[in-house]
DNA sequence: AAGAATGTCAACCGCGTAAGA
DNA sequence: CTCTTACGCGGTTGACATTCT
């Protein structure tokens, strides 16, 4: 038995919005506000749509603060940073880039960002700087900037602030799937699977056990070093961000 | 030039959860 | 406490655009 629609669906209009129906739900929205009550919000605006059409429709598009395309190379940053620390929680990680909609943050990710990276792995050049583990270093992403100064020193914010520990970055093989970027998403869907909250699913995914199996013992231990070329941190094994950003990486991608 | 393949992104779907009755 | 309603989110779909053969 599936669940009941949120309105009726012969009554409502669907597919792609017109000029006009934006400019309705704009201008209602501007003076009125959604009035705490999406569904209905349509009704009132003069719209045969759904409220969470409408919602999904101011959100995504006609809030005035939207910025569309033109991602910089530190937007790359900071949501390849917060994907490996947060999973697929777009709307956390769009909330740390201003302008942007975690749909937007989404798409990104699924057709340009996430391609670029498993090209730049499938090229990536393994430097052992110390075994283990050995550290990939990624090739030069397509396009005008150069590798080195593809992601320059920037304050990402994040949720975690302190120091950085190779655990921070080595993911659980229990996780790891047919999709290297899926790692902290799936630690995420376990936990949520498990009753906890968003935030929980975040800290665990954040929370990475280097004691797990392969990992951490030098053959499936792998750190993408994706844009200071500097090698690995400190000798105690920790890893600091002074400006550069060390994400995991599946070692499958490289050895295919 | 035309059809196929691939990429992009807006929109939809359905689930989890919070809030209120 | 249970039920209902609505919101917010992540995953997926599908239409359109672009590139390739």
């Amino acid at each position: 038995m599936g669940r009941t629609p949120c309105c009726d669906r012969a009554a409502v209009k669907r597919g792609p919005w017109s000029p006009e129906e934006d400019e309705a739900l704009r201008s209602y929205v501007q003076r009125h506000g959604s009035g705490g009550n999406w569904i209905s919000m349509p009704k009132k605006a003069g719209l045969k749509r759904c409220g969470k059409s409408c919602r999904l429709r101011w959100l995504n598009y006609l809030r005035p603060d939207i910025r569309h395309g033109g991602f910089t190379d530190e937007e790359d940053a900071v949501i390849v940073s917060l994907y490996t620390q947060l999973g697929s929680k777009w709307s956390l990680i769009a909330s740390q880039l201003e302008g942007r909609t975690d749909n937007d943050v989404k798409n990104y990710w699924n057709t340009k960002l996430k391609k670029r990276l498993l090209a730049a792995a499938a090229t990536a050049d393994v430097v052992s700087t110390r075994s283990p583990p050995p550290v990939l270093r990624l090739a030069a992403a397509p396009g005008p900037t150069p590798a080195s100064s593809l992601f320059p020193s920037l304050a990402i914010p994040t949720v975690k602030t302190e120091t950085y520990t190779c655990d921070d970055f080595l993911a659980p093989t229990a996780f790891r799937d047919d999709d290297p970027f899926a790692v902290a998403g799936g630690s995420a869907d376990a936990a949520a699977a498990d009753g906890s909250t968003s935030a929980s699913a975040a800290s665990s995914a954040s929370n990475w056990s280097a004691d797990n199996g392969a990992v951490g013992d030098g053959e499936g231990s792998y750190l993408l070093d994706f844009c200071t070329g500097s090698g690995i941190g400190g000798a105690d094994g920790h890893l600091q961000l002074p400006g550069g950003y060390y994400y995991p990486l599946d070692p499958t991608l490289s050895l295919v």
